[in-house]
DNA sequence: TAGCCGTGGGC
DNA sequence: TGCCCAAGGCT
């Protein structure tokens, strides 16, 4: 299997050096390249992505005007997260006016939360903006923590939300390290086309070294990073003729290796599809639902008892009187 | 850590 | 037409 340049590194370079990918011995036996960015210094970098982005790639999206609430900023990223920005648009509009605050989502139910999450995909986020509503009010007075820990012990928010929210609603000056922030920093130090597996320490390393040290200046350059990533630097066919990083990225010098990729589970016939179906037939309708209606959403008895299991197990789903099912979790004073 | 968890648009 | 992908998180 072919293995990407290292990007050139002169003897008696200069100390600013980036890591990323995984440093020292891999699983494979690679050992990770060094990028040295004598030529292309750290604040070069920042300089050429926001110049970059102020012409090219800031986009009119409703969590980037200066008027949204943190509130506003967390139910966005948890809607994007693995989740197209087109897709999330609708849905974010409809929440964010009828529940404009962590209060007032709060006070719903979970079952309006599932289903005003409509088709958007992965409806466990529904459930866990939900409850993160609640642990807001319950346990922060309903203000939107700041900090990145406090931030990533409420449910649905790992690492990267945690991150998010604090530098986009807060302008905490934090390392946001996503999937776009990683493939461009992957390619540009170290010529690896697609960063596989959970980010490694080596990667906020960079990240950090990177990082302007003005608090709004770094919310700026991670939000133009991840564009570039979205808009420039994709995954599948990058604009390099369009990129501000161009000249100094690994990977282009070493003539974008194709590299490889991990194979995903089928999804036609899965749990999955079946979860999706008999989700789409609870939301058709207003009230619970028969399961001669869900047979027909998804023929397969035993896959279907499964799929509906596991539904009930996540809180998606309960069983409502006469044999029936509803959207959301049974609740407590039900019985 | 790997497997699991939705959905629909684009190529 | 399928395959690939999109601002992850949880167990």
């Amino acid at each position: 299997m072919r293995r990407n340049t290292p990007a050139q590194t002169r003897p008696g370079a200069a100390s600013t050096r980036l890591i990323t990918g995984s440093a020292g011995p891999d699983p494979r036996g690679r050992r990770a390249a060094l990028s040295d960015l004598t030529q292309a210094p750290a604040q070069r970098v920042v300089h050429r992505v926001l110049a970059w982005y102020r012409r090219h790639g800031r986009r009119d999206l409703p969590w980037r005007r200066s008027d949204v609430t943190p509130w506003q900023v967390l139910v966005s990223e948890v809607m994007l997260q693995q989740t197209p920005v087109s897709r999330v648009l609708p849905v974010y509009a409809v929440w964010t006016a009828r529940w404009p605050t962590p209060q007032s989502l709060a006070a719903a139910t979970p079952a309006d939360a599932v289903r005003a999450w409509g088709r958007l995909g992965y409806p466990r986020r529904a459930l866990w903006l939900h409850q993160a509503a609640r642990a807001i009010v319950d346990r922060f007075g309903g203000i939107v923590p700041d900090e990145p820990g406090v931030l990533a012990t409420l449910p649905g928010i790992g690492r990267y939300t945690a991150a998010a929210v604090a530098a986009f609603a807060y302008r905490r000056r934090v390392a946001v390290l996503d999937t776009n922030v990683r493939r461009v920093l992957a390619r540009f130090l170290t010529g690896v086309p697609h960063p596989t597996g959970t980010p490694r320490a080596a990667e906020h390393r960079s990240l950090d070294a990177l990082l302007p040290k003005n608090a709004d200046r770094a919310a700026q350059f991670s939000v133009a990073l991840m564009e570039l990533g979205a808009l420039i630097c994709t995954s599948r066919s990058p604009g390099c003729a369009r990129c501000p990083l161009t000249t100094d990225c690994a990977w282009h010098r070493a003539g974008r290796p194709a590299g490889t990729r991990r194979p995903r589970a089928p999804y036609t016939g899965s749990d999955r599809q079946a979860r999706g179906a008999l989700l789409a037939a609870l939301r058709e309708y207003p009230h619970p639902v028969s399961t001669a209606d869900l047979a027909r959403a998804w023929p397969d008895p035993t896959q279907r008892r499964r799929a509906l299991a596991s539904l009930v197990s996540d809180g998606l789903v309960s069983c409502a009187p006469g044999g029936r099912y509803q959207l959301g979790p049974a609740t407590a004073d039900a019985t």
